[in-house]
RNA sequence: GGUUCCUUAGCUCAGUUGGCUAGAGCGCACGAUUCACAUUCGUGAGGUCACAGGUUCAAGCCCUGUAGGAACCACCA
């Protein structure tokens, strides 16, 4: 037998997966068809679906499992289901994340970034990334990931540079690109702008300082203006004073001129509604080169814009030879110190206020004055929109559109411009000669030149690269290698899955930028996955401690583990908690099914020793295996023989095998495959991946294993086992694709491989027969509960079984013996006794002594009780006249049913009791 | 300040347009074991569905409010 008796995953899943890989098992062909000729005789319907590109030099986390179980599953469910198919891997150059790593290691040689031309330091990353490069790959094949991986994409591939210079192009001739200088979020470590979303808040304790500006011309009532402010060392880039010009107190002042402390400047007093009356002193002073909300009420008032602050963040010589230099911490505290001399220092409040910090280093973001390419956001939000209120995109969960549309509304222009090398260089160059008329700027690919000459007139580029979320806002156009002249078929994408914590920075982008270059939504769906948090609910850092890898769980516990345990109890947007042991569990299952096939396996070689058959004719029909007590085939039911099925009437595929079902269990499981057949269909077309792994590991133990595998320890249904066998190890498939296929290789009736097979039939069974097996489990249940039980009041013994006027059972001995492991059955012979089985209403007792019966009565007192308050619960329910009135008449019918029943187990549990 | 979400068993979570006795995994308790599986099998305990109102014949689910928690957005000097 080749099947050991546990399932190591180790010993198959890399051969598995490079099997599947040479057999081009990955590429969007139509399943079933041979590889790259398309069967016309099927409609081929199209599956795509890209992958968020991991950083090309990095290892996955546990939120990259996550996405290549989802993904995968998606994929493989939608291949099954005989699509062509195409799962696009990527790769990200990861422009800042990537430079951050690389400058730190050029810093730990000694060398800085300014050492080297922008060319010199790009093709030093470049090597940097080739050499990291392929550990992401291997995980996400260890994974499991069936990506064509001749289609991967690299963030910096030709046709992605090549599509990004064409939308910035356009996005110029359409003027929806300009260059302006504003206040720019700038980190003075990495010396680099970033886009507002790149930026995060953090709620900071800090202070409020009042300093009083003297008036140039002071009156006897009025000499200074006390200003609010939490940054004192930028009042030397001060142009103004604001003050709210329905202030009352300083109606007077607008106008007059103030003189700047600690410089001999004099600025003005402005009215603006900027001041807040209420906040501070309702005076506040106006640096519009160093704050966002000044910059706005300069441009208001035509202030001046001084710059106090330089790129490296420290104080400019234009703050007078004492400060210059200083870093904005240490010039803090010296103003401070030299105002207090000066006697105008006068308040200090703690507060706590909002401050911009770098997402990388932690910097606290300076607001600084540059030049930068912003792209203006009004008219490709606004048409997002339009789209997104049109219901073009489906959400999971839904709640994401309305958040989304939100954001968008109060979208502000999106600065693309980065000064660090590693990215997509920005194709536009600026007239050397200044003197010379004519635009000054002009769009130009040749940005591998420092210079340019067009028509005699020099042209230097620009040195900045753009934000890769501007690339990456392309991703799903490029991987589908979408053309102007030649759309492609896979656009727009059947789904972007991806994390809910980028639903801005790269969802939203990817539907405005999808909509501006191809006039189409980028996807059809979006699944949105949360954080995956550690086991008590918190997230994971590399600080905490907590941080779990998953490539260790695969490697521990087999990939399809990993998979199952990941996508368990998981729901679309939820940041959820993650354990080893819902991996545990997957392990568990994966043993679960292979010793299920391996013990189907030892029937049917065991048949075949037996018989003497071959694997060629061991589709005939078997009749069932006799047994000696088992009489219970109704023979009207089936006729003169058994029920011949093949699995669908208008099964498409001939090779279909045939199979018999000759009693109820085996009508059972029929039926309830099924049912989990369709709750799978079901729920993945609304991404409830949790609840489909739930109904697969619910039927292959609870159902099959349990009740249908036992069952045929007594009736062996060769046929029957392989169809169903197959049937369940196909749904599990999508999920848990390298146990499925190591046991598909293994089994000796399987064709070709599981990834491209199939996606199983309906099965035809006998609904009567079905039914019946419902009542036999019913039965047995209550003979183990029973037997139970009893076992407290009679120390472990164990009762047989006598029934009375009961065809089911007595049609059926065998199984309900085997089943309910009673030592003995029998007829009643017309003179019941022991302990009636009460519950299942059938005429059963359980041949247990008078004196051990009395024991248990109590047990029985109290299950009458707990009938009682159901029943009770019931009757208040049809006392109601407006409840029989206006509910359903089904619902009523049901109620009605449903007392009568709990009123018949009452009295056969009475009768009982006075039998006692 | 704004937006969104969460609160259900000891823990982590399901619960799809309101409808029978609210489910799962893990954990816990008791019991089983000659050959598919101890990564096993059987049985069971455990929940006033955060709180308070409302709508309804009927609310874990819908509405209003309260309390606690989380995420994201935001220029508050």
């Amino acid at each position: 037998m080749k099947f050991a008796s546990s399932y190591e995953p180790q010993n198959f899943e890399t051969d598995i997966y490079a099997a599947w890989e040479a057999a081009g098992k990955f590429l969007p062909v139509i399943p079933g068809s041979e590889m790259g000729v398309e069967g016309d005789e099927k409609c081929s319907k199209h599956y795509s679906i890209v992958m968020p590109p991991p950083n090309a030099n990095g290892n996955l986390h546990i939120g990259h499992g996550l996405t290549v179980a989802l993904e995968d599953s998606l994929t493989r469910f939608h291949r099954l289901r005989g699509e062509k198919s195409w799962y696009v891997p990527g790769a990200d150059h990861a422009g800042f994340e990537t430079w951050v790593v690389y400058e730190k290691a050029l810093e730990k040689e000694g060398h800085t970034r300014f050492e080297y031309s922008r060319d010199e330091l790009y093709a030093r990353v470049w090597d940097f990334v080739e050499q990291q490069r392929g550990n992401m790959e291997l995980q996400l094949r260890a994974l499991g990931a069936s990506c064509s991986w001749q289609d991967l994409t690299f963030t910096l591939d030709e046709n992605v540079v090549r599509r990004v210079y064409s939308t910035f192009e356009k996005m110029w001739k359409d003027g929806m690109v300009y260059r302006g200088e504003k206040l720019v979020n700038f980190c003075t470590k990495h010396q680099t702008a970033f886009a507002d979303i790149e930026v995060t808040h953090k709620d900071e304790s800090g202070c409020l300082w009042d300093i009083a500006y003297q008036l140039v011309d002071a009156t006897d009532s009025l000499s200074e203006i006390i200003v609010s402010t939490t940054r004192p060392e930028t009042l030397f880039g001060d142009t103004a004073v604001a003050v709210n010009p329905e202030d009352e107190r300083y109606k007077d002042v607008i106008g007059k001129m103030v003189k700047l402390p600690l410089t001999n400047r004099e600025i003005p007093i402005v009215a603006d509604e900027h001041a807040d009356p209420e906040y501070g002193t309702g005076a506040v002073k106006i640096t519009p080169a160093h704050d966002p909300d000044d910059f706005e009420v300069g441009n208001r008032h035509d202030l001046p814009r001084i710059t106090v602050i330089g790129y490296d963040g420290k104080m400019l010589p234009n703050t007078g030879e004492e400060y210059a230099g200083l870093s904005t911490t240490e010039c803090r505290k010296k103003v401070l110190a030299d105002l207090e001399k000066q006697g105008l220092l006068r308040g200090e409040k703690k507060i706590t206020h909002a401050v911009s910090h770098c997402y990388k280093c932690d910097t606290v973001i300076e607001p600084l004055l540059k030049e930068q390419w912003f792209i203006d956001t009004e008219k490709l939000a606004k048409v997002a929109i339009e789209h997104l209120e049109n219901d073009e995109i489906k959400f999971h969960p839904e709640n994401k559109k309305k958040v989304l549309i939100n954001y968008l509304k109060g979208l502000k222009d999106w600065n693309i411009s980065r000064q660090i090398p590693w990215g997509i260089a920005i194709p536009m160059f600026k007239k050397v000669d200044a003197e010379a008329p004519g635009e000054e700027w002009v769009f130009d690919t040749r940005v591998n030149l420092a210079e340019i000459e067009i028509g005699g007139v020099k042209y230097r580029r620009d040195e900045d690269t753009f934000d890769t979320w501007f690339s990456s806002s392309h991703w799903p156009i490029v991987c589908t290698n979408w053309e102007e002249n030649m759309p492609s078929e896979f656009y727009p994408l059947n789904v972007m899955e991806t994390g809910a914590d980028i639903l801005f920075a790269w969802v939203a982008r990817m539907i405005m930028m999808g909509l501006y270059v191809t006039g189409e939504v980028p996807f059809k769906e979006v699944y949105l996955h949360g954080l995956v948090l550690d086991a008590h609910g918190k997230k994971m850092s590399k600080s905490k401690g907590n941080v779990i890898n998953p490539m260790d769980l695969v490697s521990k516990y087999g990939s399809d583990a990993f998979r199952l345990g990941i996508l368990r109890g998981r729901s679309a947007g939820m940041n959820q908690a993650f354990s080893e042991n819902s991996v545990v569990s997957g392990q568990k299952l994966c043993n679960k099914l292979w010793n299920i096939s391996r013990f189907i396996q030892g029937i049917i070689d065991e048949e075949i020793s037996e018989k003497g058959f071959s694997y060629a004719n061991v589709d005939v029909v078997l009749e069932n295996e006799g047994q000696a007590g088992v009489s219970g085939l109704d023979s009207d039911r089936y006729g003169e023989g058994s029920a011949i099925h093949s699995s669908e009437s208008d099964s498409i595929n001939p090779g279909q095998m045939q199979y018999t079902t000759n009693n109820m269990g085996e009508d059972w499981i029929c039926r309830e495959l099924n049912r989990c057949r369709e709750t799978i269909t079901q729920c993945m077309s609304e991404y409830r991946f949790a609840e489909a792994v739930e109904v697969l590991y619910s039927t292959i133990w609870d159902k099959y294993a349990d009740w249908f595998v036992e069952s045929q320890k007594i009736y062996k249904n060769t046929s029957l086992l392989k169809v169903t066998l197959e049937s369940i190890l196909v749904m599990l498939h999508p999920f848990a694709p390298f146990v499925t296929e190591a046991i598909w290789q293994n089994l000796s009736f399987t064709d070709g491989m599981i990834i491209d097979s199939e996606w199983p039939s309906v099965l035809e069974y006998d609904e009567i027969s079905a039914e019946n097996f419902e009542r036999i489990r019913a039965v047995v249940s209550e003979i183990r509960a029973t037997n139970v039980a009893l076992s407290n009041v009679a120390k472990g013994k164990k009762f047989g079984l006598l029934y009375g006027d009961d065809s089911l059972v007595d049609d059926n001995t065998l199984l309900v013996k085997f089943l309910s492991r009673v030592p003995s059955i029998a007829s009643t012979n017309g003179s019941p006794r022991g302990l009636r089985l009460a519950l299942a209403g059938h005429d059963l007792y359980l041949d247990v002594p008078a004196e051990v019966v009395a024991a248990y009565r109590a047990e029985l007192e109290e299950k009458i009780l707990s009938v009682g308050r159901e029943l009770d619960g019931l009757n208040a329910r049809m006392m109601n006249p407006a409840y029989v009135e206006r509910a359903p008449a089904e619902l009523v019918k049901e109620t009605r049913d449903a007392i009568a029943e709990k009123e018949g187990l009452i009295s056969r549990m009475k009768q009982q009791l006075e039998a006692i």
